[in-house]
DNA sequence: TTCAAGTATGCTGCATGCAGGATGCAGGAA
DNA sequence: TTCCTGCATCCTGCATGCAGCATACTTGAA
């Protein structure tokens, strides 16, 4: 199984022609593993054996060891000393800790997205968010999930600070796989989506404090919901 | 100019003899560029010879690609895919999104230091102010500075989350050397230290809001204290 | 049978080799 | 003179080789 190296469009040359983009052995890696842990595909505790995995993605030591190392500063991989990579195990401590920085972050982000979002940015976080209701009256599961977290992306992103939105995304990219197996009873499901009815309200009024409010209730309520999937 | 490997206390075995501590390389050198580049000694915009500055300290080139790829994820190199790697410049927006970031950081463990941090720690706190307070009064800068940075990290830390200190001080990395060379006109500098004041106030009599108040006036300043120097 | 020491294997950490692309310079044409 | 093209050099990206440590196994003794 080859590593696919997927395109990524920079900006343009003239008249339109897409630039061609080279993808480097240590990002397709990097992406790759990132997804892989994500994905539960590696599983925590997971030994990350150089050999193997190189192998199996038809990749050399060099530029797996590179994303390897990238993979630790971002908090997904541990990196024991002549004894290699595992996937980080994250105990409970680490996951409230975690979402305390994300809540700051969200909170920080709301206010400056009430601020300074587009009414088309507004619109479009709120289109999701129908979307969603309708994946939720359906209990689609996956797909619900994958727009709930994109539904928190956008907002962090129209708060337009690339800086926030990367720390928020990197800090989420910890904990989407114990969010997604958490066991969400049906009542905690239903308060979570009227959680976010609120925030589409709040966000719409451009009212910064109001989001603020329903996001820091929001993810307080989170720790609960994973706590027993540690 | 060979890398010297410094020791890093993790724990202690039987009888509080010191664990050994194996340091890899790529740690060393990690911990190395960073400082370099921090201190000044590898200005914005240089380019990091892959070959000169392994030679440089004495190191090949494996060790040296994995430290820069860390330094990529932590925001102070940017890598030219087939160019190599520069110390990143970051531009005035730059640093509004991360003084906002550190701004949302700080007042977020403003409001958790106030009821989690032990007395001792506060009175700790205290102190280094008071030693603050005396540098300002012979205007040792440098020294100055560092202990203003200490004071707020130490604030972070008594929040007592180990990833909000965490994320506090990548981002910190980044402006460090920026805020340095920030020209601090006198009254600005005055300014800024009775900011210090009221936050010492703040902590000692425990509360947040108060403490987040004034960490939020004294960021949102520090965009003009560095204006001028990018 | 159990424990310990010695041995063997495997894997990591690091160095180095090699190919391909980027940069700079020289030479020639307009 | 200026611009473009071809060439030489350099450097990055990746693969691979090698040494040393960690772990597992084996053998022997209590």
């Amino acid at each position: 199984m080859a590593v696919k190296a997927d395109q990524k469009e920079t900006g343009e040359g003239l008249g339109g022609v897409t630039r061609i983009t080279r993808v480097t052995l240590h990002d397709a890696v990097l992406n790759q593993i990132r997804d892989m842990i994500i994905e539960g595909q590696l599983m925590p505790g997971t030994r990350i054996n150089e050999g193997q995995v190189g192998a199996s993605l038809g990749v050399s030591r060099t530029p797996l060891r590179e994303a390897i190392k990238t993979l630790a500063s971002e908090g997904l991989v541990e990196i024991l000393p002549a004894k290699g990579a595992v996937v980080r195990r994250f105990t409970e401590q680490d996951i409230r800790e975690i979402l305390e920085v994300l809540k700051a972050l969200e909170q920080a982000a709301a206010r400056l997205a009430c601020v300074r979002a587009t009414n088309a940015e507004i619109k479009k976080i709120g289109q999701m968010h129908k979307r969603m209701i309708d994946l939720y009256a359906t209990r689609n599961r996956l797909a619900y999930f994958k727009l709930n977290q994109a539904i928190h992306s956008a907002i962090v992103e129209a708060a337009g600070n690339a800086v926030l939105a990367q720390q928020h995304e990197t800090l989420q990219a910890r904990i989407k796989r114990i969010r997604f197996i958490g066991n969400e009873t049906p009542d905690r499901w239903a308060a979570a989506v009227a959680e976010h009815e609120e925030m589409i309200e709040a966000l719409t009024a451009r009212d910064g404090e109001k989001l603020a409010e329903v996001l820091g209730r929001h993810l307080d309520k989170t720790v609960d919901r994973v706590r027993d999937v540690i």
